[in-house]
DNA sequence: TGACAATGTTACCGATCGGTACGTATACAT
DNA sequence: ATGTATACGTACCGATCGGTAACATTGTCA
């Protein structure tokens, strides 16, 4: 007999149906493993055994590991875009004011003590081959961020509008990494800065 | 009785000696599968298979997995500043000629069909954790980059030199990262431009 | 209350993980 | 020839990998 008993204090909101409880709990603690120590060391026993479930919960709710893990890099966009559209509204019509508001936002992630890079990012190191479910989703953001870092370069009116949203793509995928490579006081401090000067640099030509 | 008997034209060469051949297989293998699959996603029997060798003679020469894993590293290493000198070299006296030119190389390397990012910076985020032998070397690799980037900015007469080093290791990052995830006709092939433009604007303040 | 579907559990699968105990073959000096 | 050291191979270890079959429990409706 079990000691811990299922509390969960009435996750089950007014209404009725309710799809799987399981299901959330298992995804809430696979994202936290897989973002702080990566999708391939976490084990899907370790991640059913933290979620206080079983394994043929997980295998119900979520067709392989690897599924679960784009489920983890599914949910991971919304959260990136929301961020990302949260600095767009916030300046509305100034491109370059939006570059800035966002990347001093990453600037500050980057040196939060546990940062750990991009999930995106860091899930397309892991999982090089093409094709990966994981990996499908990770490129798709990806290629979703550069048209709109490119749609932005036009807007401000860059010379080169395809080169200025590169660059401010290598940049931020920069700082991603960096954040977890040095952590605090590292160069990802310096991302919106020199974003910035990137950006002046491309006007004037 | 095993009908691939071990040719290697004589790979030894002049002198008696020559330490045990068969680490020297197993340290190409494993360079070619952890950098082009990952470490995670190599394990050591497929090593010893495609080395032609036995399990036991990787633990004569190397301690553990994750040891081996650190050998390619610090060969990745050498191999490094190899590539980085020689640009170096190229252009004394001239580090902002050097920066260009060590970056118009890795741009057309990241634009190459196989390239898989850079061997340092795919084991930091396989291995987040802190002391790991993998992660140690690229640290250390990381930290003299950004060393002799910030060195170079200062030498360029760069306003904030900081920054602007940080701002180009940000880029070079960056267009590792970029090349693997886009492939051909990504991001990276714009890094050296993007990186003189930086400079350019870093060099009037 | 009874029926049904959704969710939970126990116990297990073959494959592979990193790693090792122990015997064998080969090279060289005497 | 024979001793000795060194490099290599056979066979195996327990643990963990991702995944599943069969069964028990629960909640929700009529």
């Amino acid at each position: 007999m079990p000691t811990d008993k299922n509390i969960e204090p009435t996750i089950n909101d007014g209404h009725a149906s309710a799809p799987p409880r399981a299901a959330k709990k298992i995804l809430d603690v696979a994202r936290d493993l897989f973002y702080r120590q990566g999708i391939r060391a976490i084990g899907v026993d370790e991640i059913v055994r933290r979620a206080g479930v079983t394994k043929p919960s997980l295998y119900r709710s979520f067709p392989s590991k690897d599924e679960l893990a784009a489920s983890y890099l599914r949910q991971y966009d919304l959260e990136f875009w929301d961020r990302f559209d949260e600095a767009v509204d916030a300046h509305p019509g100034d491109p370059r004011a939006q570059i800035k508001a966002f990347l001093t936002r990453v600037g500050k992630r980057t040196q939060m003590p546990q940062y750990r890079g991009c999930g995106m990012t860091n899930a397309a190191v892991e999982y090089p081959e093409r094709g990966h479910p994981a990996r499908v989703v990770s490129e798709a953001n990806k290629q979703e961020l550069r048209r709109r870092l490119r749609a932005m370069a036009v807007a401000m009116g860059a010379g080169d509008a395809d080169t200025l949203g590169d660059g401010l793509l290598l940049l931020i995928e920069g700082a991603y990494i960096s954040g977890q490579l040095f952590g605090a006081g590292g160069p990802a401090q310096s991302v919106a800065t020199n974003a910035d000067l990137l950006i002046e640099a491309s006007l004037k030509k």
